[in-house]
DNA sequence: TGACAATAGTTGTTGGAACGAGTATCGTCG
DNA sequence: CGACGATACTCGTTCCAACAACTATTGTCA
């Protein structure tokens, strides 16, 4: 055994290859700043994913979005999404149509509580996301969005909305 | 309202700063990249945090690591630590054993059992890794790790295994 | 040394995520 | 126009994650 083997390179050790390095930096990033983002929305009674909702709703508005249209505009996947949207009806934060012309699809439409809900949000969102990456440049922040665009870029379905 | 607004730019609608911007397109490109990871390991009845506690024990192999202590050095924050070894344990793939000199503590110890399976898993998690990140070259990668560990920085806690 | 704080796990409970099976509606093709 | 497949959810169940309360053990300081 060669001598200077006596101190493996931490990274070599630690994984496998360097995309498993790349997947997993990818993982504990999202960990990580997931944990602000849960604390702001919890003091609102609201999941990330359920903001995200009203988010694409309120970019919707003052049209509406079948259900499982909103579903796949969703960040993260949702196969409860009946569920989700039930909660934030309960809360009065949207309002469901089932439409005359096609009654097998639910039109879901943003409320005016639910866009008074994001107006006061507004502000402590954009904190919560200039306390989680705040500390990087502007060039930074287009970099690794690029990057990460290109990660996922075999991954997305032609023609979604995160493609 | 001057002329040129009639089209916004998709980018600007859809997001309310290039933060949240990059925080989403983290969370949309974990969530893509896991569904290899899931599927994968699935067949092996396993979690993806599974693995890398096992991942974890082997690098330590043939020394042991106390519950939290492999706890912090997960990717991913577990707080039901207890119960994931207690599967991995069931299985005959760690063993435990509690210290006399401080029996407080859980020393953890990787077995023959998930060194095996481990063995067993290396050439499928190559390939899994493959497809997830190949189509990126090695500079990219790099450069990916390198903006990933910069961004979660303020939020990894000093001496973490994962600074 | 005896009380009290700190450490290290463990367990109870509750809510959300995932998967698949089920239901209602619509389109289409013989 | 009636059967059959496709669409668009909805619901039942099961498992995992998170949080908090609890137990056991050790360290420390009056």
């Amino acid at each position: 055994m060669p001598v200077f083997a006596r101190r493996p390179a931490r990274r070599a050790r630690q994984f496998d290859s360097l995309e498993q390095e790349a997947f997993l930096n990818v993982w504990r990033t999202y960990d990580r700043l997931r944990i602000e983002e849960d604390r702001l929305f919890e003091r609102f009674d609201l999941s990330p994913q359920q903001y995200n909702a009203l988010r694409i709703l309120r970019a919707a508005h003052p049209r509406s979005l079948a259900t499982l249209n909103l579903a796949e505009k969703l960040v993260s996947r949702a196969p409860d999404i009946t569920r989700l949207l039930d909660k934030l009806a309960r809360r009065g934060l949207i309002e469901r149509e089932r439409p005359e012309t096609n009654r097998r699809t639910v039109e879901i439409r943003i409320g005016d509580a639910g866009l008074k809900l994001l107006e006061e949000l507004a502000e402590p969102v954009r904190e919560c996301h200039a306390r989680q990456l705040g500390h990087l440049s502007r060039k930074q922040l287009a970099q690794l969005i690029a990057l990460l665009r290109e990660a996922r870029g075999p991954h997305e379905e032609a023609g979604g909305s995160w493609g």
